[in-house]
DNA sequence: CTTTAGAAAATCAAGTTGATTTAGTTACTT
DNA sequence: AAGTAACTAAATCAACTTGATTTTCTAAAG
């Protein structure tokens, strides 16, 4: 009866202890503030189930370390007066990365998500041996701009496009960065910089500055779509981050939604990102170079009414539409972020044609929150995104805090 | 910048203390037993990284509250024998009950999962007012007849087609039970039988089952497509059961596979379940009476190589693949479980037929599970996945065990 | 065949950690 | 002056850890 696949023995999830509750307690704490903004203690012992004098003790330590900061004392109430506390934007720094096909990026962020530092660089097409050098040199440019305080830098995260080691996928078609099939990009960044590295594709990368910044910072399951060069989503779920087995959850790019539609060089036809993507724009526009075209010339486009971009928007749309659909009837979020490189004017058109949505489970009166958001962070979000990973992996209350670490 | 649609204070994740934590840890010893089969103390030490003193203070706690029962010594190696201990049967029983369109099945599980004893009763599309009582004396029935210790019942689970709640679509059409919307199920059962209730859609309860007893025993992310009146998934991520905003995640039997294919009666066209589903094939049967027709009936085609049987089945190849594409570009499972009211013939049969399947984020050649499997428990797979919610619910460790009960 | 060394499992007892409890104290409003 | 809410300090408690010890076996040596 039973599956006979794995005969080795499985790692049993593992336990916990004090330490390990002390550290969830900690990111619960920064959690609650980061989620309603400054809390005194006492607001915080309620939201947490906390003794006030376990925040008490939290609290004092965290404001050592300079993850927090008292603000001015809330008088007008009953009572002691509360102290709030708030994120100290100076506790910690850290850097985000972005390569895609023709641009890399790369920020300084504080804890409160302010860029303190940008780089841009022109790339093309870039492979790893390429790409490796030029982010190192991005970082350390961005450590030196900021004169950084290497004590206080997190970490540094990097969002590239998905998928990630799938065979006659990862490299294939004029939506892929080919080369980088299987290639170890964060033990090798991690190698040139000395920073510990973080890499999520753009869309998870994206989901998570949404999720600690932007439109969905009191959501526990959405889904961030993400339109790029391609198409791809990312999915955080009961609070948290969703990468499925090897880190390609989300990849609907290539679901079809037009069966016998226009060909995919996945070898599929009616690929979603064959309508849906910049590089979807691009070809139906006709452009005469399409790999070195930008997403400025679809606002652009959109601005002065262009007929055959309002062709594209116009088709566009169905597909969206599905791709909605589909992550609706699979996940049951909250709601669907939109948002990516596509030019925030060009996202608003969709999204402004999106209604009538699909009947779905997520068609129900009882809602707080509309069906489909635009995202926060504008084209930038990707790597704003990236710059949030170490921060959300070291503030983020999650299960794997709570285990001890085996060997 | 941030979302203003929830004003009211959003209720933080709350912390844990000691008390979470040795739950936290006893749910943890369990589930590696379960996982692994009989382990010693210092098996389960190594396995949990806990310390073997600790586990020797839980085991003995699970030994004396009949939970776990040791096995014959091991001897044969070096050093003190190891006792394992394994889990106890008896420690518990359960009752899963079952609701469709023309059967409801109660039994009484232990806690290995085996059968103790089997309740069925014909039923034709029921309301609430009709199934209610009956679900009830089902599981009176089932009590009595086992003579049933009532201190060692865990709990009911029930397993009845989802969607849940969404206007338009869970009252809707043939696959759907009629009248059931909005309705409080489990706090009916509770309030008529006295038995706290878990209700969770058949695919989910389905992919319980399987996660505890089955072919996805050490799985930690897959997904189950359970082919029933209609078409669902039950999701299992990273450990957890996902449930979605408002539990109907996995829904997707009304995702689009067909543009201006088959009309549905949610309002779209080529849905999903007018290809794959128990209702689909009997309508491509041209049955007289497609709401009384029984699975069984598909068996015996199947079996007899009836033509338009065939030819449903060829049909339904490219739907179904469709699916498993979705899923696994969504979700990035490590495998998807196959099963549902479908006869098993009937499964293995499509199965059979489904490679090649679509180039997905699964196609990758470093697999240790296939991308596709056949679920262990055949037709009564929801039954026994609805026994196995409580026992799931109290054994398995989840996150929210860490969290305190606020309030 | 007996003895002895070695190994692994299990236990014992003391020690540590961090949340809770209890009993205040402080600093406001009314 | 009374009342209230926030915060603090010390004592308590529960559960994991540590390290030494005991138990019970196998394997090798004599």
């Amino acid at each position: 009866m039973a599956g006979n696949y794995l005969m080795i023995p499985k790692k049993a999830i593992s336990g916990t202890n004090l330490e390990q509750a002390k550290s969830h307690n900690r990111r619960v704490v920064i959690e609650a503030i980061r989620i309603n903004g400054a809390l005194s203690r006492a607001a915080i012992a309620r939201l947490t189930a906390l003794s006030s004098q376990t925040i008490s003790n939290i609290v004092e330590e965290l404001e050592a370390a300079g993850l927090l900061r008292p603000e001015a004392t809330l008088k007008g109430a009953r009572g002691q007066p509360a102290v709030p506390y708030s994120i100290n934007p100076d506790g910690g720094y850290s850097i985000g990365l972005q390569l895609d096909h023709q641009l890399a990026v790369g920020v300084v962020t504080d804890l409160s998500g302010t860029v303190r530092a940008r780089v841009e660089r022109d790339v093309d097409r870039p492979t790893p041996t390429q790409a490796m050098p030029l982010l190192a040199a991005i970082s350390s440019d961005l450590i030196a701009t900021c004169r950084l305080d290497r004590t206080r830098l997190l970490g540094a995260g990097m969002a590239m496009p998905g998928p990630f080691g799938v065979e006659g996928m990862t490299s294939v078609g004029p939506t892929a960065l080919p080369g980088w099939q299987d290639f170890p990009v964060a033990e090798e960044l991690e190698r040139l910089t000395g920073i510990a590295v973080i890499v999520e594709n753009d869309a998870t990368a994206a989901a998570v500055g949404e999720r600690l910044y932007g439109v969905a910072r009191k959501l526990d399951s959405f889904v961030y779509l993400f339109i790029g060069t391609g198409l791809g989503a990312g999915l955080f779920l009961d609070g948290h981050l969703y990468k499925g087995r090897r880190h390609n959850a989300g990849e609907i790019g290539h679901i079809i939604v037009k069966p016998g539609g226009l060909p995919c060089d996945c070898g599929k036809r009616g690929c979603l990102e064959r309508y849906v993507s910049l590089r979807a724009a691009y070809d139906r526009l006709d452009l005469p170079d399409p790999d070195h075209a930008s997403p400025d010339l679809l606002e652009e486009l959109l601005a002065s009414g262009d007929s055959r971009f309002e062709a594209w928007l116009a088709e566009a749309v169905e597909p969206l539409r599905q791709a909605i659909d589909v992550l609706e009837m699979a996940l049951d979020p909250e709601t669907v972020v939109l948002g990516g490189f596509m030019p925030l004017p060009v996202i608003e058109a969709l999204a402004g044609r999106l209604e009538p949505l699909h009947l779905s489970v997520s068609s129900t009166s009882a809602r707080t929150t509309p069906r489909v958001l635009v995202g926060a962070a504008g084209k930038d979000t990707s790597v704003l995104g990236a710059a949030a990973l170490p921060i959300f992996s070291e503030t983020n209350p999650q299960f794997d805090v709570l285990q001890k670490p085996v060997g």
